[in-house]
DNA sequence: CGAGTAGAGGCCACATCCTGGCCACTACCG
DNA sequence: CGGTAGTGGCCAGGATGTGGCCTCTACTCG
C-alpha cells in the first residue's frame, strides 16, 4: 500500500469541489475547511489558475475567490462527506413519503451503485429515521412545472382552491417540510406565497414578466417574516401593554417589537393572521394584558374569554 | 510569481485526461508521454485510485490501465423523477449550512456531471430555497461515528454535556432539522435520546451488544412520544378534544400528536412549558376545546378566561 | 506447461517541494 | 480614511516525490 497520497492534488480537486459548491468563498473560510494555512491557500488558487482554471477574486471587505462559470473541469467524484450528505439528504427526502419520497429513496439506490466499495460501503453505515409533522405531499411534477415557470419568468396560472390565479412566481421555498411558491398575484397587485401542493399549474404558462425584487431582497427573510410576523406581511396588527418585564417578553416574542414601558410593564407591537390567533398567543406570556387597539383584538380576546369560559366550565357575562 | 508547481498535480490531471481518452493505456506509454518513470506511473495511478477513481488494471501480455465506468460513461440511469427527487433533497439539505450543507451542495455538482445533458437540464430547472429553523449543524463525522456504532452494534462512549456516556446506540433520528441518538442509556438504564450535535465519541467504541426493542416498536413514534413526555422537553401533557378536522389542526400543531374523532372532531396529545401556555396555545385553533385532562388545563383555561375577560373588559362569573 | 510480458510494490538516497509564519503592500468598501 | 481581505516575497525545516533496482505475481500465448 502506497503511504504518500499528495495531499497538495486532493486539496486542489476539493478546492474546486469548493468553489464550485458555492459562489463566494473568502479565503480564510477555504483555508478552515481545508485544514490549511491562509497562505498555502493563496498558493493552491495560484496552482489551479496556472492549471487554467479562472478563478476570479474578489477584494476588500466581503472578498473572496469565486470560479468562473463555463469551466471544463476534470471529473470530480464523491468525496466521503459528500457521500455522507447525499446519503443523508435522500433518507431524509425518502422519509417524507410520496412520490418524491419514493423517488429519493430509488435514486439513493442508484447512486449507490456507482460508487467505488468504499463509499458505498459508508453509504450504507448512515441510516436515518426522519421523524415529521405529517406534511401534504406535493407533486414533483407540479414542483418542476412550477420551477421551469420560476426559470423562465413566464406568468404562471393555476388552480388555487375555487378560483383560477395569474402571478409572477418568483422563488420556490420549502419550509418545514411544505412547499410555497412566492410569487406577485398578479390579480391582487401583491406578494403572496402559494402552497404548491394546492396548486395546479395550468398550461400553456403565459408571457414572460420582468421579475421584481422581493420585498427585503431575501426570500427566506420575506417567507419567514410571512409566516412569524414582523410589519412585513401580516394582516392583522395590534398593539397592548403587558405587565412583564420586557426582557421577559421580548424572550418568547418573536419578531414582535417590544419596549420596556416601566421595570415591570412594556409595550409589544404583533402580528399575526387572524385576531383570535394573535390573542391567544399573547395569552402565553402569563401577564395582565391591556388592549391599545386596534378593537378587533379587543374583541377576540372576549371571544376567547367565552370559549376558554365554556372549556373551563365557568360562566362569562357582560 | 510563484515558480513551483506541483508537478504531480498537473500530472494528475493530465493523466486522468490521457485515461479518458483513449480506452488502454500500457504504463509505458504513459510514462513516455508524461515524460516520467514508470515508476511513477504506478506511483500516480495508485494515488488516483486513492483519490477514488476507479482505475482497472490490465496484466499480462498487453497490459495497462483503464479508467472504469462511472467517470467516462454516464451509466447514471436516473429517471426523471429521481433526478428532481436528487435535486430537491440536496438543496434542501445544502441550505442547512455548515458542513453537511456544503457537502450536499457539491454532491449536487458531481451527480450533476455524470448525468445526460436532458437531465441535467431537468435538474437545473428546480430551484429551491430552503427555510428553517435556525438549528445547530451536525458534524457529518460525528453523524457517521454514531451510524457505524448503530450499525455495528457497539457500545458507544460519548461526551455528552459535562460527563462521559455509555449507551447503546439503537437509531439515528432526525426531526424538524435536529439529529437525535436514540439509545440505552447503560449507566441510567433506561431510553434516552441524545442531541448529536451535543455528542463527542470516543474511540474505540465497546463491546458488542443485543439490539434491545425499542418500546412501542416504532422509533419514530418513540421519538414523536419523547417529545411529549417530561423527561426530554415538557413538562406538561395535556389532552384536549376540539371541534375541527384533524387534518387542520394537524397543520398547525407542531409536534402535537392529533388523531382524527370524526370529520370536524380531533382529539390532541399537547406538550408544554406551563398550562396557561398550553391553554394559550390551544386558543389559537379557533375551535371549540374540550379538556379531557388533566385537571390543571382546565384551570388553566378558567385563569386565561379571566384574564382574557379583564383584558376585553367584560366580566366572568362562576 | 513454460516462457515472456507487464504490473505491484518494497526499499533507498537524493533532490525537490510544500508548508506555515511573518510581513509589507494593495485594492476595495463604507 | 480606516478596516478588511487578498498578494506575494522570503525563509527554514521537514514532508514528499522521484528514479532506480529488485522480487513477486498474474496473465497470455505458444
Amino acid at each position: 500500500m502506497i503511504v504518500g497520497m499528495p495531499k497538495t492534488s486532493a486539496r486542489l480537486l476539493a478546492m474546486l469541489s469548493l468553489l464550485q459548491a458555492r459562489r463566494d468563498w473568502p479565503g480564510a473560510l477555504l483555508a478552515d475547511r481545508l485544514e490549511i494555512s491562509p497562505r498555502t491557500v493563496r498558493r493552491d488558487v495560484d496552482r489551479l489558475r496556472e492549471l487554467g482554471y479562472p478563478i476570479a477574486t474578489i477584494k476588500g471587505p466581503d472578498g473572496g475567490y469565486r470560479l468562473g462559470a463555463g469551466t471544463e473541469l476534470p471529473p470530480l467524484l464523491f468525496d466521503d462527506e459528500q457521500a455522507v450528505a447525499l446519503t443523508v439528504a435522500l433518507q431524509v427526502a425518502a422519509g417524507s413519503g410520496g412520490g418524491i419520497g419514493d423517488a429519493a429513496g430509488r435514486a439513493l439506490n442508484t447512486v449507490r451503485q456507482v460508487m467505488p466499495t468504499r463509499l458505498r460501503h459508508r453509504i450504507d453505515t448512515v441510516r436515518v429515521t426522519s421523524v415529521a409533522r405529517p406534511a401534504p405531499e406535493v407533486d414533483g411534477a407540479v414542483l418542476v412545472e412550477v420551477s421551469t415557470a420560476v426559470r423562465r419568468q413566464e406568468v404562471l396560472r393555476f388552480d388555487y382552491g375555487e378560483g383560477v390565479r395569474r402571478a409572477e412566481p418568483h422563488h420556490v421555498v420549502t419550509r418545514y417540510g411544505r412547499w410555497y411558491l412566492v410569487a406577485w398575484d398578479l390579480d391582487k397587485d401583491d406578494w403572496r406565497t402559494f402552497r404548491i401542493d394546492r396548486m395546479t399549474p395550468r398550461t400553456p404558462t403565459g408571457p414572460r414578466f420582468t421579475p421584481r425584487a422581493v420585498p427585503g431582497g431575501d426570500v427566506a427573510a420575506f417567507v419567514t417574516a410571512r409566516f412569524q410576523g414582523s410589519d412585513t406581511g401580516w394582516q392583522c396588527r395590534g398593539e397592548v401593554i403587558l405587565d412583564k418585564p420586557a426582557a421577559r417578553v421580548a424572550e418568547f416574542a418573536g419578531d414582535a417589537i417590544v419596549e420596556a414601558l416601566g421595570p415591570d410593564r412594556c409595550r409589544m407591537l404583533v402580528g399575526s393572521w387572524s385576531w383570535p390567533a394573535m390573542a391567544a398567543t399573547l395569552g402565553r406570556f402569563e401577564a395582565e394584558i391591556e388592549v391599545v387597539g386596534p378593537p378587533e383584538l379587543r374583541d377576540a380576546f372576549a371571544q376567547l374569554a367565552h370559549r376558554f369560559a365554556r372549556t373551563a366550565g365557568v360562566i362569562v357575562g357582560r
